[in-house]
DNA sequence: GCCGACATGTAATTTGTTACATGATTCC
DNA sequence: GGAATCATGTAACAAATTACATGTCGGC
């Protein structure tokens, strides 16, 4: 949220939407756990409503402290890297099913990556123009989630051959 | 938890040590969560309490509709493909700091792959030799992990020379 | 006899998801 | 006038984390 509107207001609504088109991928949430945020960071200070308009319309502001408190989570706070992935969980299970299946499985999963891969490129390419702050830093993150579908299309393929080599 | 009992029949503590050095690196869970996990299992019919020991420790065993879902886990359920980094997130926002801060961030973020990378590369020479089912595909999910830092790492030091190039 | 490991659980809180609920504008 | 979009919120539930609480056994 701070981060979105430290390149300027916006509401919830607005919020909700460069969400969806750009952060969804890297940090998914839902509109009600936006609101609540909202609320949340309006009462510690760190934004507040700048503007009201029709319908309700709530434009809210990053503040000074609000600003403060994002550079300090950029640089101080560590990142978790925690990696959660419940395809690889079934990865190390796969011995459970038939290897034909199991190889099925990999080969689908290579499918998806390389489906994946085949999309980023294309929002690369949309993105190609773009020069402000967002978008060099949105280039960065957009690579990263390329050499990742990268690396498990290739992983895939691999695994694939990995499975009961059959005699 | 089906899968790890697949295996053969633990405790809950046993399970929790199992997650520890195998599991927790793919999907992170506690041991609170594991204990109620179980009991859920159990009322589900999905494992039983196959043997109780000393200490009030109760051995599970998982049963043939365990089993059963187990297999119909793997195969019929998409898998959810969510990524979800606080790394990535500062990084779509690093324009709020000087790019010296961003360049030290980018490149101690190539450190910490790097590092990463060398102890998942230790615990393979240490999987090296057996040849079960869990090492088969224990293997298979650690080199994922490994061509995951791997691209991480080459990421961060391209990144780092992406940003700001002084001029 | 005591320390460390074994062993299981509950409670409180936080975080996140899904579904519901409602209404105001704008544009055609 | 009606449809699409704008706009905000609440409630119920599910999932996950942290902290607490308690007790037993084996080995030295």
């Amino acid at each position: 949220m701070l981060g979105l509107l430290s390149e300027g207001p916006a509401s919830g609504y607005d919020l909700m939407k460069l969400f969806d088109v750009s952060l969804s991928n890297v940090w998914p949430a839902t509109q009600s756990q936006l609101y609540a945020e909202l609320g949340k960071l309006a009462d510690a200070g760190l934004v507040d409503v700048s503007a009201e308009g029709p319908r309700g319309r709530k434009e809210y502001a990053i503040t000074d402290d609000g600003l403060a408190e994002l550079r300090r989570w950029i640089t101080d706070v560590e990142p978790t890297r925690v990696l959660r992935s419940d395809m690889l969980l079934r990865v190390f299970f796969l011995a459970q099913v038939a290897p034909e299946q199991a190889r099925a499985y990999l080969s689908h999963q290579a499918a998806l990556a390389g489906r994946h891969l085949e999309s980023l490129k294309r929002i690369g390419e949309l993105l190609e123009s773009g020069q402000d702050n967002l978008s060099v830093y949105g280039k960065i993150t957009l690579e990263y989630g390329r050499r990742l579908a990268e690396a498990q299309q290739g992983w895939a393929e691999w695994a694939e051959t990995e499975v009961a080599p059959d005699r």
